[in-house]
DNA sequence: AAAGCTTTCAACCGCGTGGGT
DNA sequence: AACCCACGCGGTTGAAAGCTT
């Protein structure tokens, strides 16, 4: 993790986020949408970047984030796909309902390279402990018909996101804040008229305290407004 | 108990791509 | 066609946590 400071040039933030960001930037999202994730944190009163703010977003904040850990059918697939794929964790990720392409990343590289490279520089150990010629598989009929089993995993996952999406509304579970999430929320909102912003703040009742609000909106709107 | 080492993973950085002008 | 800008991706970093000695 990196040092949480300000970069002197710019006056942004870096580092970890705070629970106070986090929620300032689930309040604004949840409220106005994604937009363009270089000017929203100005008008979210984030002393962020937009890069750093989008990946914040995509990575651990979006609701439908799968936290914990990897289970087996999401390893195999993992694995799988990375032999397919190469190091396209986007692609590999995409297979994985709820997994970003960062989790998935690391998680390769803290688990399943050492998995893998060790699996090729001693295959018959493996398989003389009866493992499975797939990486990860130790049933044997999975392991003649990879290809079958991985389908069938997919299929279970595909079920997954129509599951979060069918219901009206899913919950930040590990944030305080509960946030009405639609599933075509976003990417349609606008920054919002001053008025907008100045009651958003005035609704953050747990911010009270942080130097946002007026201060930050007087900030931002006379340069940008005006 | 504490020092040193290893692992984990959140965050940053640079680059490629695509859309708009 | 050339440039600019926003976004997304993959590699890398380093603090914190966990483990070993």
């Amino acid at each position: 993790m990196r040092t949480p400071n300000s970069n002197m040039n710019t006056g942004l933030r870096k580092g970890k986020w705070s629970h106070e960001e986090d929620q300032m930037l689930i309040a604004y999202i949840s409220r106005y949408g994604i937009w363009n994730w270089s000017q929203m944190p100005r008008f979210a009163g984030l002393a962020r970047s937009g890069k750093s703010c989008r990946l914040r977003w995509m990575n651990y904040l979006k609701p439908n984030i799968k936290r914990g850990n990897f289970s087996k059918e999401e390893e195999e697939i993992i694995l799988h796909s990375h032999s397919v794929l190469g190091n396209k964790w986007s692609a590999i990720a995409s297979k994985l309902p709820g997994r970003t392409d960062s989790e998935v990343k690391n998680y390769w590289h803290t688990h399943l390279k050492k998995r893998v490279s060790h699996y090729n520089k001693n295959p018959e150990t493996h398989e003389q402990n009866g493992e499975s010629t797939e990486f990860g598989c130790n049933n044997m009929d999975e392991m003649e018909q990879p290809v079958n089993h991985l389908n069938k995993v997919l299929e279970s996952c595909a079920t997954y996101e129509d599951d979060i999406f069918s219901s009206s509304s899913s919950t930040i579970t590990s944030k305080d804040q509960e946030v009405d999430f639609r599933y075509d929320y976003y990417d349609t909102g606008s920054p919002g008229t001053i008025d907008d912003l100045q009651s958003f703040w005035q609704q953050l009742s747990p911010f009270e305290n942080l130097e946002v609000g007026n201060t930050q909106l007087n900030m931002f709107s006379n340069d940008f407004f005006y």
